[in-house]
DNA sequence: ATAATAAAAGATATATTTGTCTTTTATTAT
DNA sequence: ATAATAAAAGACAAATATATCTTTTATTAT
């Protein structure tokens, strides 16, 4: 798994949120666990975890829900640092601890463009653009 | 992380195996963990997957051990696909049940050719040549 | 044959991730 | 003010990954 669950829920759920921002509509925690597939309790605590990192905004009681600021640039690698952290980017592939450019394990110099190509495509994919596709294409967010 | 820890002690394990069977001395699991830097039981149960995947063989009873036969080919692929699976170059990165090439996620694109690099970084990275490098880079495996 | 050795196997324990349920808090509309 | 709504928070449960310990089985050397 290149992405923990949870994060392959974040982007997703995030998506959603600003597909329905662009509406200028707030979402829950029930109609995007629908729409995304996800486990409702679950996707709640990680919308929860997107406000705390502040991805998403939201609002309590009645007329309240999550949504994004329309005007600001998000990037999935924002939606992933969240979650996941950069260990993805930046661990030892075999594990050690002192790997380094300058005490590289055997797979070093072999993985290190691979990641780094890996965190570019997450760099530079905005959210905005997954929603215009999402509307285009026809994808699907479950 | 790329790989679960279980396959980063595994590839850690089987160099160094390949490191003994060169000079064509069997090793044990106390030595093996003690080499990487792994705990030890639970290393015992790696190698023990990795003989039932005939990535290793094995031998019983004193001067036995673990040990690989010396003229076979064996890549890193081998070891990840033995512990892991192959999940890590296939499966969806957003975790979408139908994403495919007919029926790409918003990432698909972007993502399959960094995957497909990874997986023919670790198809053409023959166990030996890990091997060699331990002895000319004095890389480490803990 | 016997004792020593080392992997195999099985049972159990701990940690982490994923998932569920309940209660509390803030907000809105009436 | 009150009731309804929806997120926040906290407690709990299940599943999986990681780690440990004990017993069994096969092999070797004596």
């Amino acid at each position: 798994m290149i992405l923990s669950k949870s994060c392959e829920y974040a982007i997703r759920a995030t998506v959603y949120v600003a597909l329905k921002s662009r509406k200028n509509e707030k979402t829950g925690i029930i109609e995007v666990a629908g729409a995304i597939g996800s486990p409702m309790h679950f996707t709640g605590k990680i919308l929860q975890t997107l406000v705390h990192k502040k991805i998403l905004l939201s609002a309590k009681g009645p007329t309240g829900g999550f949504y994004v600021e329309n005007g600001q640039d998000l990037f999935l690698i924002d939606i992933v640092r969240a979650i996941d952290g950069n260990d993805l980017f930046t661990s030892c592939v075999l594990g050690l601890e002192k790997c380094s450019q300058t005490q590289p394990c055997p797979m070093h110099e072999q993985v290190k463009p691979i990641r780094d190509m890996l965190m570019a495509e997450f760099s530079k994919k905005p959210v905005t653009e997954l929603v215009e596709e999402f509307h285009k294409h026809k994808y699907f967010l479950k």
